[in-house]
DNA sequence: TGTTATTGGTTCATTATTTAAACCGATGTT
DNA sequence: AACATCGGTTTAAATAATGAACCAATAACA
């Protein structure tokens, strides 16, 4: 482990709950030697990673910080960070993955990336999502704010013979994704697709979008369904990392709760 | 010069016009061996700070720098709570107006916004501001504490024919400064550049960053600058009370006698 | 008031990491 | 086929990191 390393992973250690750090309790929560620690420091300082709050002479994180991520936003689109995770989630489900970007209370199609272990596929070619007749907008509906709920209750078009109809059933829909960290609609949009999406946050710390796998309805079994939400929490950390978000806890937790093996209890958590 | 110290000097290295760097380009802006170079971008990499364009191989800001800046700005909201004071100044002055940070001795440029009223503009793409030649700088050096002045001398590098040059020059110009309660720049930094500053502070009580309105220097009339200078005070007093502090009464007393009336000098100091 | 335990910060001989020249394989150019 | 350049890796030599001990200041406590 590099001097650079080590010096770079005391910033992991600034939290909302814990904004400023003085030099012995960093000691502490790094382990390292004091005049070690205070070294560290001294060079984040001069870098503008930290700086010392004048009154508590304890540190904090510096202005440096906000230069790079306006560069880092600046440069790096959210389609060229998404690619990989989205290009990984396909080849791990077989089915196609795509993702969506939460504007207003419209979910606009991102990208979408084919597997090609299967010629029979799903296409995404719509550029709107419905909230209402698929999982990302399930998972939009259960992650965003209430004016999503208002701007499906608005426009909830009957699309197949399974499209959600009343707005009870809608409601129940949206719960249960919140429950399960999972939007999912079975054939709800179009005939034989079979939806599944998880939320992307951004550094704003609101829904920011959706990544989802569409699979072919017919080849969906209990197992192939665990496996991609397992992939899927995946490419969704990634994303939402790359996004400068992070995965709030209770979503964290609604995952571990669905995505726990059902066949084998044996490993307890 | 400490290893983390030179790690983190690459990170200066991006811009938006450069926002991917390949090992052997790092090596040559860096100056430094290629072996050395490539273990700091591995570390650098580790911690998330960069990250590999897997298509180009070259190295681009990674998400930490997202996170970080999240963070910092949740704890210390800074950046926000001077946007629209920021924008309101722009449009009022017609010119580039833009807020740094003061940290340790270091001035950085924080956020900046252009008007269009007119096509030739000021850029600020200049990360950290030099004490001594920024109206900015001159405002750190009046308003803050003597180390800054002490690191001014250090360096008062020569930019433009109309640098100051010695230290009784800066010196007069900070005591102008503290007078008036502006930091006036003309053209020490960048040809055709006039710029104007006043301070911020924070709860702390001291100076905690300045708000600046860069112009070009041709344009600039004895009445546009009264103009600028009051629309700067009035932004001084917003992002203050912004970020907690409040402006202290001698620097008001400096205002008042230096944006009345300039035709009028009845007032005596 | 004196004692003790913190805090942030500094020193210096020992030690371990960094350094940089040379090298490698791959890719692209002439 | 020769040459240049790319990212990446190895080596002994050189440099920088380390950490125990040490200050000075402050707060806690009796």
């Amino acid at each position: 482990m590099s001097v650079v390393t080590k010096a770079l992973d005391l910033l992991q250690h600034f939290s909302v709950t814990r904004p400023e750090i003085g030099l012995s309790q960093f000691r502490r929560l790094a382990s390292h030697d004091k005049a070690t620690t205070y070294r560290y420091l001294q060079s984040l300082e001069d870098a503008g990673f930290v700086e010392k709050n004048p009154e508590t002479k304890a540190y904090r994180l510096g202005p440096m910080v906000l230069h790079l991520a306006q560069m880092r936003e600046l440069t790096v689109p959210r389609q060229e960070s998404a690619r990989l995770p989205l290009e990984a989630l396909a080849e791990a489900s077989g089915e196609t993955a795509h993702i969506s970007i939460l504007s207003g209370t419209k979910l606009h199609a991102l990208s979408s990336c084919e597997s090609n272990r299967h010629s029979a596929r799903a296409v995404i070619d719509t550029q709107i999502l419905p909230l209402h007749a698929t999982g990302s907008g399930l998972c939009a509906l259960a992650f965003g704010d209430a004016a999503l709920m208002d701007a499906a209750r608005e426009n909830h078009s009957h699309f197949t013979e399974y499209s959600l109809n009343s707005i009870d059933d809608l409601s129940d829909a949206v719960e249960t994704a919140r429950q399960s960290g999972f939007g999912i609609a079975n054939r709800f949009f179009e005939d034989d697709i079979y939806g599944i999406a998880t939320p992307i946050f951004d550094q704003t710390g609101q829904i920011a979008g959706t990544v989802a796998v569409a699979c072919i309805a017919a080849r969906i079994t209990p197992e192939l369904e665990q496996d991609i939400k397992h992939q899927l929490v995946l490419a969704s950390r990634d994303i939402t990392r790359n996004w400068g978000g992070s995965i709030p806890p209770e979503l964290e937790t609604a995952w571990a709760r669905t995505v726990s093996q059902p066949e084998h209890q044996d490993i307890t958590t």
